[in-house]
DNA sequence: TGAATACTTGAACAGTTGTTCAACTATTGA
DNA sequence: TCAATAGTTGAACAACTGTTCAAGTATTCA
């Protein structure tokens, strides 16, 4: 907490001992890119209902955009992006393709902002 | 669970017991808005990083301008979406305002998103 | 085989977002 | 009072995003 002047930063520092403290406990640049994206996915109101229907359940394209009241397409293309960043699964069975949620993590997500908005 | 065909949803719905279960789960839908917003803030990452910075520490936007290699102007517009998001709290001493996290939760939410990132 | 169903995909469009620049306010200290 | 410092603000612009539409695939069933 006294070492001071340790120059992490490129540019000159007002509060040299402050930003070493802010400094060591940083997460790796990658890190926070990958927490910036995910956070990106939940940050659409529309994929936040999908993953909000799909805790405790699994549901075809068709019921989603039916409880959502939107086009098949849309529910579709935000499906896409809810699987690329492994937050939802599916299963084919037939002509019906079923989603659910990745894993329990995310609802652990959701829940934490929850507690969040609600205040 | 075994009340069936009950109409929650406008449109004609596939699996009508699914659709059901589904939909008790579901929070209001002015708080699946918040929750999108609320996310969205967290979606940026410049965003992340100056939030990342405030763990454990209270910095001036200068300094915070300095430790991300970033012009001035930049961090204070996104102190400003913070602020309005009630993720950081501001301290004004003489010339300079001092930024920190509003509460733990924020913390909390960034951890939580690091360890589903980290896997 | 052919029609119907369930979904996916790509292009297009409007709307939103993050950064920069320049100009501004507020506080300090000479 | 004047210059310097720390920060805020608004306009402008490019880049990105979500939805729609139209056309595509894959599977089922008659």
């Amino acid at each position: 907490m006294k070492e001071q002047n340790i120059p992490i930063c490129t540019e000159q520092k007002i509060h040299p001992c402050e930003i070493e403290r802010a400094g060591q406990h940083m997460p790796a640049e990658e890190d926070l890119f990958s927490l910036a994206e995910l956070f990106k996915v939940f940050g659409d109101s529309t994929r936040v209902r999908i993953l909000s229907l799909l805790c405790d359940t699994e549901l075809c394209v068709c019921d989603i955009a039916a409880c959502l009241g939107m086009n098949l397409s849309a529910i579709s293309h935000q499906l896409r992006v809810l699987k690329q960043a492994k937050l939802v699964r599916f299963r084919k069975e037939g002509k019906t393709v079923y989603y659910s949620l990745a894993d329990a993590h995310v609802e652990h997500i959701l829940a934490q902002g929850l507690d969040h908005v609600r205040e």
